[in-house]
DNA sequence: CAAAATTGGATAGCGATAGTATCCAGCCAA
DNA sequence: TTGGCTGGATACTATCGCTATCCAATTTTG
């Protein structure tokens, strides 16, 4: 296959192709000539899933390039390389160690997985990511309690039961992974868009009947 | 209050400031003088909100904007407001009506929309979004069916009802906009992060224990 | 076979986004 | 009264994610 054959079937810009192969987030054709390279259906099939992870999932080069990176390292058994892709999706948010809110906020974090009893690494980036919105709950004047979060304890637990249920680690490495990615970020989009939709149906519920 | 305060208060620099007036983020302080001028604790609220939505929901300057006119505007009632509010957060999927494919995921959505009998607008940016998801996922040969997002239509209910359930409207409308705006997305920001940390749970008990 | 088109590889440029930095008067507080 | 803030305007910068151009080598086509 020709780079031009891999942009139409992919839809992407040869110009972009090259660009990706450029980030590493594509590995390059296999050579037959000083000016001529050979592209195969693994090719298409990781422009697919970056091209995924690009529009849908808006992950930036820089995440997409993690991914691909943990996906090609044979070394990482399959079921860590869910976290590690995990990991890996954006937005991270950075942590403030130094400020008193943050601190306490992380605290708040950690007290709430270990009530819990949540299986989550004490250096897992959620716990950041978890912690930030907390702060700027704070800051806002609208401090959370766990009932608050009650509704979306339940709801994470109920998806993320399904969703590792649903995993298969009986096809090959580079498709289970791949499709392991995918259904993560993709659902994830999925989730929010039923959760506005949702939102739009109880508030018209709430405003337009008894409003 | 000065600039330089506000500045303090918020924890933004006082050029971030001043190109958040510039850009209409924040309305001018009462000018007191041809080089001075007066802002007051809703610039600061403002602010506050801004930073929020920016740095923890991560939503585009024009986002920003289109909320902060419509807050502002105060002929939008208060519960319509909700859902303009909703359209402008990101990330926005533009349609494709001229792509078959894109049309089938359309249709799809609009069918389980009316299968759940939820109210969403016709035109509803969400109904895109949720097609942008469903071609992604043809796309990559990872077909939906109605059963897959079965977990994430009840999780979206659960979270959509606690969160109009708990929507106040007494107090003064730009307190109860802000408020609703920012929990809007703080929460799901939130969501996210939950939802992650119950994968890695889950994952860790299937894994670990019995793999 | 010759001309036209395509390719890989390298480098340069571009448009959008989100700020920073500088400058300049005017002002106010010590 | 003087030194440090202002508001307002303008200019600059950095990052991101591509695009465009160029070149020499190679196909493809007529």
């Amino acid at each position: 296959m020709k780079i031009s054959e891999l942009s139409d079937r992919s839809g992407l810009p040869v110009q972009t192709i090259k660009y990706y192969i450029r980030e590493g987030l594509l590995p390059k054709g296999t050579a037959t000539a000083a000016t001529r390279a050979e592209y195969d259906g693994r090719h298409l099939d990781r422009l697919r899933l970056i091209k995924a992870l690009r529009e849908v999932g808006d992950l930036p080069i820089a995440s997409v390039q993690q991914i691909v990176a943990a996906v090609d390292d044979e070394d990482i058994p399959l079921h860590e390389l869910l976290g590690t892709a995990q990991y890996a999706l954006g937005p991270g948010a950075e942590p403030h160690p130094e400020d008193p809110d943050w601190r306490a906020a992380r605290e708040d974090v950690d007290a709430v997985v270990a009530e819990l009893g949540w299986r989550v690494l004490p250096n897992a980036p959620t716990r950041d990511l978890l912690a930030q919105a907390f702060v700027a709950l704070r800051r806002l004047g609208l401090p959370i309690v766990l009932n608050d979060l009650r509704p979306y304890i339940e709801a994470a637990e109920l998806i993320a039961d399904h969703e590792v249920g649903a995993l298969s680690l009986d096809e090959d490495r580079e498709t289970a992974v791949q499709t392991a990615v995918a259904t993560n970020v993709l659902y994830e989009r999925v989730l929010l868009a039923l959760r506005r939709m949702a939102q739009e149906n109880a508030s018209a519920l709430r405003f337009d009947d008894e409003g």
